[in-house]
This record gives C-alpha cells, structure tokens and sequence, in this order.
DNA sequence: AACAGTAATGCAAACGTTTTCATTTTTTCG
DNA sequence: CGAAAAAATGAAAACGTTTGCATTACTGTT
C-alpha cells in the first residue's frame, strides 16, 4: 500500500474526489468545509499515510508552528524545570518547540537565533534580560514575537516573565539578618554575562552592605566547585556565622564542605540558597532558599509569547513578574550572638 | 535600511548582480561559485540582513536541517544530561533540534512523532526500546533515520545506543550480594511502559533470587514519594539489611526515609542505586551506584543518527553499548553479619 | 592565436502548499 | 416553488528555494 513517493496533497485531493484546495482548507480552516466531506478526506489520509509538510505551508502564511527556545543549558536543575513547563504549554497549544543551548556565549547566541529563524520559528524564547545588541536588532528586523524569561525588570527591552533577582537577593540576605547573623560570606558565580546572579548578587549587597573580599568566594554552578571554593572558605581561624549561596546548588557544595570539616549546619552556620530547584526540600537539612517558581515562568512565558504571536487569543499581560518566595527550613538558625541573649 | 518585506534570495541576487541559483549555491555548495563571487553574495546579504529560508529548502532535498529528539520528560536529571549532550553533538554538525516530551506515554509519542514528520526531521531520537508498533510503522514508512537511546539490546527494532539496563540490576544486586548481605529489598518505579526499570529489575532478580513481597516497594522518580515507600518499608520490625533502589532518586529517598528513622547508613543499612546522576557522588553520604554515563549515551546517539542520515560520513558503528561502571562509594558496607565473622 | 576542456553562471522548471476569486451547490424564506 | 443569500468547492496564481541542463567565461596547451 506505500506508494512510490510519500503521498502529497494532490493525491489526497484524488482519492477523495476533491480539489486540493479544500483538502487544505479541510486541515486549516475545517469549518468552511461540509463535515462529510472532512471525513471524506480524513479517509484518503488515513489510507495513503499522508502527512502535512509543514515547510511547504510555512512558505505562505509565515506559520512554521514551531517555536524557538534559546537556553544556556539544558542539563541543570535550574533551567529544566523552565523548559519543562515552557515546551508542555507550547505542545498543548499545538506548537513544536526548537530548542537550542548556548554555554553561557552571548556570540553563540546570536549565530543559534539565526539559525532558529531560518527555520522561521514563529516566535523566540530567550533567558535572563541582557542580549546581545545584534540580538536584540534581528529579533526587531525580523518583526519576530519574543520573550525574555527568568529574570524580571520593568525596563526591559522586550516583554519579559520570570521573578525579580535583585529581590531574590534582598530577601535571603534579610532573612540571615533577621536571624541576627552579622558575618556573613557569599559564595556566587561569576557575574560577567549573567544577569540573573549579577542582581542578585546586587541585592544581597544592598542589605549586606560591606562583604569583605575574603569572605566573598566565586563558584560554577556545580557541587564540586562550590565545595572547594567554600572550604577554601571556612577553613580559616575565623569563619563567617552565614553564607549567602548563589543558587541552591552552590548552596549544597557549602553544606558539603561544612560537614566535611565538621562544622555543624545550622547550629554553627546558617546557609541560604536561592531557587529551590527540584530536590531541595529533600535535602538533610531541607535548605531553607528563596523560591523561583521555575515552572510558573515557563508555563507564564509560553502563554505571553503565544499570545503575542496570536495564536492564544488570550490576553495575558505581556509583562509578568512572578512572586517569590522564602521558604524557612533547616538550614538556617538564629545566631550564637542572638540566642546567647 | 530594513526593506518593506524580508529580503529574499531574488533581491540578494539583485543587489550582489548574480543570479538567484548562484545565490543558492554559494549557501549549499560553496565550491562551486568562485570566491570573489560569493563574497560579493556575503556582502549583500550582510547588507539586505538576509536569512535564508529553510521551510523553502526543505520543499526540495528532502533536507530539513532539523533533527526531532522525543523524551518522556525533561526536567529530570535521568534525562537532562542525555538531551543536553544530544543537542550539542548535534548542535556541532549544524542542525537543529525539535524537542518533544510525552510524559510516559505511548500514545502521546505518536502523536508527537508526526507532528515532528510534519516538520520534516531529517532524523529522530527516541527514549527506550518500547513503543508502539505503529511508531515503528510510521518511521519505516516514512523511511526516517531513527535512533533509540539509552537502553542497549542487540535485538532491537532500531539501531540503539546505550547501556543495558539488565546488567546494570545485575551489577547493583552482585554488589549488595559480595558486600555479604542476604535481606535485601527493592524499591522501584511502576514498571508498565518503562522498560528500563523493568530490565533493571529483571536483572536484580536474577541475582537476588526471590524478594518478598513485603520487601518490594513502587515509587515513581520523585525523592518524596521514595521517601514514604521507604520508610514504610523501613519502619517495620525486621527490616532488610540493604535496599536496591531502581535509580539514584529513589535511593536518595531511602536514605532520607532511614536517616529520619535513625537508621544508620551504611552501617546499619547499605543503599545502592542506579544512574549515577550529577551530584549522587555529593551526597552526604555519597552514593554507592552504577554509573550510565548520559553524556556519553547521548554523543554516540547523535553521532550514530548523524551517521545514518549521511549528514556526517563518519562510519560510527550502527548499535552501540555504552559500559557501565560500578562506582562503590559510602552507602554500601558489609552486612553485619559478615563483619562479625 | 586557436582549441579543447573545465569551471562558473544563468534559465526555467519544479517542490507541496495556501489563498484569492470565481463558480457551483445548498439553504433559507417569502 | 423560486429567488436571493449563504456555504462549499474549485482553478490557478503565488510562496522562496534548488537543480538539471544549457550557456558563457576562463584556463592551459600547442
């Protein structure tokens, strides 16, 4: 029953006595077409295995139904949750979803947005609020919807979902104050590029104030790193009673080396992570963190993106800050100062 | 400077005073224009902010650019190093990559794998060795090179790439067995659909002989819903000296659960999972497993799929078992009974 | 300088759809 | 039942490329 070639539309059209045009209209507009006659014609599909050829559409209407997303990396707790929520409410809205990763290169960046709009995506998810200039100039020639995701500002550039970083660093370093701590350390990755850790890193300092150099410690995203870089830390005669952790992964390489070198967590340290990334909560101690509702923002930023592209009539607000949270848990305690009072 | 329309390949022709097919071959077969020529091409392009279009291309050579990769989920760190390491192999050839998540669901694959055809992969990844035989219809009718990942069998309806997951149930019980322990549980996901946890525990039975039933436990891939299997299992009066747990998920729950119950680990019990996923060597205690290094499953996956749709001549072999790794580390300890010895 | 051989380019016909406009069929209603 | 209005369908012209074949421009050889 295969036929030489794969069947096009032409013969779906024959077999179901039909013009091509309505088997078309049947597929795109299957209102103006009778009932008995979609049926007609889903048959003939159905039996020849036709398959719509979505390239020979897109020639048209500018409709690819896919979907670019631009993404550092896919392999960590931090940007899989957004993925995850971001590529299931496309798929519900009928979209397929191009994905690509970037390491973190600006330059690589622009060269995949290129290549995603060779494939005439219909619209483009980016992360965190600082591009490129000459990503920012294709995305405006090219007139393709976009949104930025994860981080939140009102000045922003282009329509943006995710949460304040600046507050999510103002928040954790509240919290360790409150709890009376006054020598506190901070242990962040690098900050050139990132936005997202560059403002949070800002916002803890603006309620820290002064962290002297020694107590200020740089770390990838990843365990390993961040244990060296926080044992190299608390090694010394006279340790920090907090440290303030980048991100909830950084967060446990601290708690790691803690224990390592026997200091007792929160009894003798108190560590805030930010994130709370899948897991967290799990973690003996739980890690008390401030929660960036991950999948919120992706699911969030799919609906604003499909409602710029018009295909979700739905008028979601274009810019969306999603609330954050500080979620207490065992890895946090009152300083020896505050309790000997 | 921005032209009323997109500029196409007719007004790149124009501006550079060449014909359109000289255009189009300087972009799919350079050699074939001279230098001069093609630069004067570049030139107008940079000047016309040209972007080729694929969906054009695609109507032609069959040739998409595009590779289709189908998991049952992303946000998962069973399935995240894997894509992550997929999407830059690919990345490197210079195709793109449309993702799709099923949520583990056959069906719903199905479903996804036309909607990828529709876009015309030129390729596709899929998760596991078990699917729907229309699946393997579809993808033989449309003569789609396919790969599955991720499980290895040498009997498979595909080329596969991966690590047999009945050796890996083998290793992880041959271990808990030689460390001298005879009260062994299991604490696994559903097995319907997956046939990766079932060969797991296949390959676990095999060598633990019977279990009781009061020693088996479901749990799906969530530390949470492990953790309450566990301590079920736990909490009793005679509970079992080692815990086999169907991924390093599972077992982190079962460390929790014992941990809350003041079981000691390893000392009082021997933990073991499967995977090896980032971050199972940070844990405190780290995690005795067996690796499948994801990484690499997902390399040699894209490089045989490349292989097969010509794009990269590179004579990979076709079917290939990525070894695992027993990686003993401090959850696993002799029974008790072997040290009183 | 003429010739053959080769390299580079152009012409025009596909490729598989969608869409506008015209035409035919069906429905509505007096 | 018939006419007008509405709904369904068809014919043909795009859409932006690529490619086989024909043509023109070079290259090297005598």
């Amino acid at each position: 029953m295969t036929q030489r070639q794969h069947a096009d539309i032409i013969d779906v059209a024959k077999a179901a006595k039909v013009s091509p045009a309505t088997v078309s209209r049947a597929f795109n507009h299957p209102n103006l077409v009778r009932a008995d006659t979609r049926a007609k014609i889903q048959k003939a599909v159905d039996e020849l295995g036709y398959i719509r050829n979505r390239a020979a559409s897109a020639m048209h209407g500018e409709k690819s139904g896919a979907v670019g997303l631009i993404v550092p990396t896919i392999d960590n707790a931090i940007f899989s949750n957004l993925i995850q929520a971001f590529s299931t409410a496309l798929q519900d809205a009928g979209q397929s979803l191009l994905i690509a990763t970037h390491g973190y290169d600006q330059a690589t960046e622009h060269q995949l947005l290129r290549k995603l709009l060779e494939h005439r995506v219909d619209g483009v998810g980016l992360i965190g609020l600082s591009h490129l200039d000459r990503t920012f100039d294709l995305l405006a020639a090219r007139e393709t919807p976009a949104v930025l995701m994860w981080s939140f500002d009102d000045n922003a550039r282009l329509p943006c979902v995710g949460s304040d970083n600046f507050k999510a660093g103002v928040m954790a370093a509240q919290h360790i104050l409150d709890l009376g701590h006054r020598k506190v350390a901070t242990v962040f990755p690098p900050l050139d590029g990132n936005d997202r850790a560059e403002r949070r890193f800002a916002g803890a300092l603006s309620k820290l104030g002064e962290v002297p150099e020694e107590w200020r410690r740089t770390a990838r995203y990843h365990i390993g790193q961040a244990r060296e870089a926080a044992h190299d830390l608390l090694v010394g005669p006279h340790y920090p009673t907090a440290v303030l952790a980048g991100n909830d992964v950084i967060a446990r390489g601290v708690i790691s080396a803690a224990t390592g070198l026997g200091i007792r967590v929160p009894e003798d340290l108190t560590v805030m992570g930010i994130g709370d990334f899948t897991g967290s909560a799990d973690l003996t101690p739980a890690l008390s963190t401030v929660r960036i509702d991950a999948p919120r923002v992706g699911q969030a930023a799919a609906e604003a993106l499909l409602a710029r592209m018009g295909a979700k009539p739905r008028e979601a607000s274009a810019i969306q800050e999603i609330p954050l949270e500080l979620m207490v848990r065992d890895t946090s305690a009152s300083s020896r100062e505050t309790r000997a009072k």
